[in-house]
DNA sequence: GAATCTGATAGGTAATTCCTATCATGATTG
DNA sequence: CAATCATGATAGGAATTACCTATCAGATTC
């Protein structure tokens, strides 16, 4: 007979099975804190009735009698097993609605943050702590991958929001900008061009450079340099790293362009194993910017961690890098 | 102006401050789980509207976005923390709901079992495997008490549910007779009654009898018999358990009278260091039932307890007890 | 460009929660 | 012992919430 019911209404099981509720599991542990119906009513701030009949419906769908009710309230050994897992799951329940009432900016949870290779190392040790200052249940993983995949796996969900070399190649992503950073041209010291001050572009004619693998935004930019500047980009040998890449000019394998990050946290000291050269009046830069999905929306957070990046990259590395905005 | 509405309308604080409900949090896991909207109010047999909204409720009561949507559904870091809580909570409520529904009989959580320490030690092994072996999941807390203080720990809540001898001075509790347990007398072996075979009660005109304190329901029942036959009870000496009766009566400081189940796991050996007689006709006994609160009600499955109990003393002790039912 | 998919919004129905009023029972007081 | 109070349950109805249907707006596919 039922089941026939069921048929005709086609009415889905999981609706015709009661679950209990949040709000009746309060009513319970308050019950069961007070021994005593009317009470618990007050202390929930509503009638006995309501209290009683919410009791009830529990029981009912829990199909055990919870309390006894006699001259005194008294639980049932089913009553105490279901009151402890109640207090279990309210104390869940209520610590999860706090760690997001007391996010700061919409941050809350693991933040995923992907970094280019060529920059985090050298600029996120700075900006963790300043983040942690700004936000002090933050929770952050970090994870590098070369631009390309980046950009990709930002898309795909895989992180939340990035920091890498700009323009980057989709319109599904917001673009913050956060400043530009110097690129030095990098060579053995007895290479012809080493040595000197600032250096031109022009200079680099007939030269062989070395750069990263396409992979990298770096890649594009050298490529499209030395095609200007009437240089050879060296097809035979790509870097995989910045490390790599200065080793490989320190070994007269040619010439190469570095990140003024890199350089002044890697190269810049009288002993190092290359030469460095500036170009003229700062003519050769890269843009680095923060991205995150645009169906992040506004209320992400992310525009104050741009913030923090600048701050960072102001007070940090002054008259290193130029910020922006 | 929100703060003067508040105060027209009285509406507690508690109610004003919107909770995230276990449907919703259902609702949310299903969507992280297919990363789709439509397909998720498929899994959970709702329309597509109702489960947005229901997520859009969600996302407003916790204050954070918890999924972007865009070309795919994403979630935000918050979304992860509050997938991860949320499968929590929903576990643990699923398992409070599995654990009642496969309770047996109305028996679930632990139960708190009370019993006279002239008993427990000699029924309460067998007892309690069969319980095992009747509900798997049965989980039982054993605790001792003269019979006195037993039925007022009963009536306070201490424990669910007693077994001790009856009957017992209260009417606010079931009592279910489970047998009936023959009394021995008990003596040194060298005392004017020791030896032979069945005892009158008459016989004990002119005795000194020890028993248990006041506490005991075997007091009374005791005192009543020397009045009766016109024997001594002792009132400078008073046994604190069983054992120690039995030992008095060895060193000759005067008969006494103990159960049967005792006699039979203590005493009824070759070597016994006292004789043992048992009453003409089993003339003296002692009810022994079970009790538990009359607030409880039809449904607790200590009636099921009881028939347990029963067949124990029928198959364990047959021939030493008489089963009542 | 039309058709389809996807998630949000609006209006209305159905279900649930809560309130008020009352009942039934037991305890306490005078 | 009658009157009164306390306690929890029940009934009817109001208020609120959950859900459905219809539609909209934007994106994707063919």
């Amino acid at each position: 007979m039922i089941g026939i019911t069921y048929q005709i209404l086609a009415r889905p099981p999981i609706r015709m099975t009661r679950q209990p509720t949040l709000q009746q599991l309060r009513y319970f542990v308050a019950l069961a804190d007070t021994g005593h119906f009317r009470k618990a009513a007050e202390r929930m701030e509503v009638t006995q009735p309501s209290l009683s009949q919410q009791i009830g419906n529990l029981e009912t769908c829990l199909q055990q009698h919870l309390v006894e009710r006699g001259r005194r309230v008294v639980l049932t050994p089913a009553g105490r097993e279901v009151l402890r897992r109640a207090r279990s799951i309210i104390a869940e329940t209520e610590a999860m609605v706090a760690a997001c009432h007391r996010a700061e900016a919409g941050i809350s949870g693991t933040v995923r943050l992907g970094v280019s290779p060529t920059l985090g190392p050298y600029f996120m040790p700075r900006l963790v702590r300043r983040l942690r200052e700004h936000f002090p249940d933050l929770r952050l993983v970090i994870r590098e991958a070369p631009p390309r995949a980046l950009i990709g796996e930002l898309l795909e969900g895989m992180h939340d929001v990035t920091l890498t070399q700009t323009p980057v190649p989709t319109t599904d992503a917001v673009v913050t900008q956060l400043f530009r950073e110097p690129l030095f041209a990098v060579m053995a010291h007895d290479h012809p061009l080493g040595g000197g001050g600032p250096i031109e572009i022009a200079a680099l004619a007939g030269q062989d450079v070395l750069t990263l693998g396409p992979d990298y935004a770096l890649h594009a930019q050298i490529a499209e340099l030395c095609a200007r500047a009437g240089a050879r980009l060296r097809q035979d040998y790509e870097g995989t790293s910045l490390d790599a890449l200065r080793q490989m000019a320190a070994m007269r394998m040619g010439m190469t362009i570095l990140p003024a990050l890199y350089v002044a946290s890697e190269v810049d000291s009288p002993d190092a194993d290359v030469a460095v050269r500036p170009f003229r009046g700062g003519r050769l830069t890269r843009m680095v910017g923060m991205v995150w999905r645009r169906s992040a929306g506004r209320s992400t957070g992310f525009e104050r961690f741009a913030e923090i990046a600048r701050d960072v990259a102001r007070t940090d590395h002054r008259g290193l890098l130029q910020v922006i905005g």
